[in-house]
DNA sequence: ATTAATATAGAGTTTATTGTCTAAATATCT
DNA sequence: AGATATTTAGACAATAAACTCTATATTAAT
């Protein structure tokens, strides 16, 4: 459904928002290494998400990357957005170019029902929900957070 | 959310089932000129529905395709599942590899019904309920039937 | 100040997708 | 039989996506 480029960029603000706060960043070969994405490619994904104002990045030495807004505050489709951009909440289901409100294909009305549901989704579900719910332990998939020191 | 030679295969079956019958074949150049798709990159796309049985060939003067079955027994997921697959309709939403219902990513519960709305859609609708859009006037997008001689 | 650790930038590579071209095989029609 | 119209096949080209590598800029800590 997205680009490789877009599961990456999820993957990697999940991340972010699990292990940086306030005062601690999350540095790129961390998130590279635990997620298993190529690092120099996921260095630009990043880049794009900061240049989207959802991430603040620091360099140097606790350089890193942190949310630049709560996570509360922060919706997938955000992230979906400025990677992938939001054509596919709006293509054609079988592709027509001309196809819309006014001159639909015979699938528009129908797929346009349920291409919605997916973007509602998308819009609604914020990074918070996710890390609630893995905090929670309902959701796995490597990414609980390390057992914190002292 | 499916590939360009995935929405050439579709609207090529749709322009089929509009215009070929159980005496009468389609062409290739006719196919790709009316739906503007490049003809020898459809042609590969045919080739594809041919072989898995969804289309008729028959080459020489009068030939062309026509549809194997009635398009009432052609479901869109069949095309789909000849071009691109069906992983879309399976694939984790943040691209999770491992994600599954046992081990499943924070948002696997909420995406899985979105995903299959979309699925049972695709899964339901057949080229027939298409094509008795278009010819009652329901639909548009440049598949008007051409009127016949006589 | 120096060093080390980090993000940023840009060039280059590989692979997949999309599109083009030419030739061959097959079938119809006269 | 020969001419013509069609699909099939395969090589090739162009573009985009995914990935790699090297160098530079910036910052923290010493």
């Amino acid at each position: 459904m997205f680009s490789t480029s877009c599961h990456y960029g999820l993957q990697a603000m999940l991340y972010i928002a699990l292990h940086s706060s306030a005062d601690k960043n999350v540095d790129l070969t961390q998130i590279a290494s635990e997620q298993d994405i190529p690092k120099h490619f996921l260095s630009k994904i990043l880049q794009l998400l900061v240049r989207n104002k959802l991430l603040i990045s620091m360099k140097g030495p606790t350089g890193g990357f942190r949310l630049k807004r709560p996570a509360e505050k922060i919706t997938l489709i955000e992230i979906i957005a400025a990677i992938d951009g939001l054509d596919i909440f709006t293509q054609c289901g079988i592709g027509f170019k001309k196809c819309s409100d006014s001159n639909p294909c015979p699938i528009h009305h129908d797929f346009k029902i349920v291409r919605e549901r997916v973007k509602d989704l998308f819009e609604t579900k914020t990074l918070h929900q996710l890390t609630r719910d893995i905090e929670n332990g309902n959701s796995i998939v490597n990414l609980r957070k390390p057992v914190v020191k002292g």
